[in-house]
DNA sequence: CAAAAAAAGTAAATCGGTTTATTTTTTCTG
DNA sequence: CAGAAAAAATAAACCGATTTACTTTTTTTG
């Protein structure tokens, strides 16, 4: 081992240099106002000519928690993800808050570890965006062991944490009304293996929309699973049978195996089959045929989770609320107008 | 406040009820032979009995420095620096290391602060990707801290951490060739207004190979800067005066501003203009036309990153190097080749 | 101005571990 | 089997802060 670091002053060091105990260094530090103004001048003279700099996890020893936040997401790759990840980091900055990011990548035993190192940390609270697959044991663990915390974007039923995560099923349901109203009457809901509460809702919300709007409307629904060559090939064979004059993609990774799907077959989207996609993304309006999508309120959802997390923390024990942010809807080329459509 | 957690057992609580001293079992959790057998089986029934966890920052108090490593990226958005997180957040987990990730947000203040909340928390070692301006004082701060260390990504002149790094002169340069091979004779360097060495040595490889190899090439170099429209519009400016055939974009970004204006202005690609793009992206292989685009190898330098890494913190102490690490390259159909073009 | 009250300051305990210096136990040796 | 050497175990100091319980100083008050 080598010897990584100069060695460090301590609050003891500053304290004998300002000629006060270290109880009182403490005091000045934390900016309690029961020290005389000439004690508080020497503290900090003496905090600048050492260069005193406290550690944060020594500080918190003592403490039942640390001031630190943890946050579990499923990936950081993804640009849904890094955005809340991202925005999460500020709002925490600028609260006191240290965090602590892990990404269990969509395993529920990572996720349980990173549950459990959370614990290990003595974090003041988790944000935890849970695995797809509802099995995962993250919520239930983090009950368990008595944490504070709150769920985000993937929530399961729960009746113990705070949950926010974007209005799935309002979205859905405008998707399917703008599809109606461009005379579109038969469209396929393609979604990945993701058996999640999450595309069950969009499911069901946008078949709901399309009955109650326009009862004649066919919606088939394919939710494939495997690899980006399986799920093509789903959508491949569905093609062969089926022509639906639109396709509503659950998930970004979706919506490209459609577009991918479409060059392989000719398909030219917007004129032969319209696509809209739940979740946007940059690239999505520079390409051609720029595409249409749901927007999802990243920026929102990391400051309602942070805002209610930072509640909880401070003592508030209410009902656990379900919080369900509203999306944007980006209308783009790739959804078309259908000829004369009859009046749904 | 409210209590948030159980009561957790401490290692003392462990050392009595399996009967013998705490030192005892801090020996045995951390492996240490020199404890009797019968000792060993004891304390980890207490530890099993107890649901005991050590806690891992109060574990590094005594220590010089904590199992824990510091990642400090200019952003977590994008899928470059979101999968090198992630990798290096696997490597330390195998090697038994936490992981603190911060984000500068490009922000050179924000780079500073993150490195020294890294020295606050006593970190074994950083991995620094630096931000763009070079003028960041990151690496700096890092060697005057005396923290050890290694820079990735955006590699500035350093002699002190060892650097890893995408080879972007060799990927600059196979894109040079291959454009001349299809008989590119007039060519655009898109590029944002990163002063970066990487930018830089991308387009000073480029022209070196085109100089060599065809030296009736025409280089055009269009470093812009400002927001996307401003972007747009500096492209658009020099569409409207040059006519190159190829365009090679120096970052994503601008690989979806020149999509995006090639649209706009009703330029065809690749028959009008060919397209190379700098940092591949899933999406670059679902659109149309796919994008042909040079492909960073993230796993690799989070790799060779985390490996130099960890020889530091063993204390090796030989003379810093600078890897760099081949780029691949996929063509695709964005890529055309001109006609018969005269041999080069 | 003395006594009471309030304010300020501090020694020592504490958080949960690791490490050191020392003691106790076991094993080896002649 | 006594004495030396080696192995195992431990008490206590330590890491760097916070917090408690107590003491000292200052201010207020009758």
């Amino acid at each position: 081992m080598v010897s990584n670091n100069k060695v460090r002053a301590s609050i003891h060091d500053v304290a004998s240099r300002a000629g006060v105990s270290a109880a009182t260094v403490s005091k000045v530090l934390r900016g309690i106002k029961t020290v005389k103004a000439s004690n508080v001048e020497k503290v900090h003279l003496a905090v600048k000519e050492l260069g005193y700099r406290m550690d944060p996890l020594a500080s918190g020893l003592r403490r039942r928690t640390r001031q630190i936040i943890g946050v579990i997401v499923p990936e950081l790759e993804s640009e849904f993800f890094g955005r809340l990840t991202s925005r999460i980091e500020i709002l925490a900055e600028n609260a006191g808050y240290s965090l602590a990011i892990a990404s269990s990548h969509e395993s529920e035993e990572r996720e349980r570890n990173q549950v459990t190192r959370m614990h290990d940390w003595r974090v003041a609270g988790t944000i935890l965006a849970p695995v797809r697959s509802e099995r995962g044991e993250g919520p239930r663990l983090m009950k368990e062991l008595e944490m504070t915390g709150v769920l985000v974007d993937r929530v399961v039923a729960n009746d113990f944490f705070d949950t926010v995560t974007a209005d799935n099923e309002r979205a859905s349901a405008r998707v399917a009304r703008t599809l109606i109203e461009a005379g579109h009457r038969h469209v396929l809901i393609f979604g990945l293996n993701e058996v999640s509460k999450n595309v069950r809702m969009r499911v069901s919300a946008f078949k709901a929309e399309a009955k109650a709007s326009c009862p004649e409307m066919t919606v088939d629904v394919l939710l494939a699973e495997g690899s980006m060559q399986d799920l093509r090939d789903s959508l491949s064979d569905y093609l062969k049978k089926r022509h639906p004059t639109a396709v509503f993609s659950l998930a970004q990774k979706g919506t490209l195996t459609v577009l991918s799907e479409f060059r392989r077959r000719g398909i030219q989207c917007p004129q032969d089959i319209s696509l809209v996609g739940f979740d946007d993304a940059e690239w999505m309006q520079a390409t051609y045929p720029s595409v249409s999508a749901v927007v999802q309120p990243v920026r929102r959802i990391a400051e309602q989770a942070f805002a209610r997390l930072l509640l909880r923390i401070n003592g508030n024990d209410r009902h656990p609320v379900n919080l369900l942010e509203h999306c944007d809807f980006q209308e783009r080329e790739s959804l078309m107008t259908i000829g004369s459509a009859p009046p749904a």
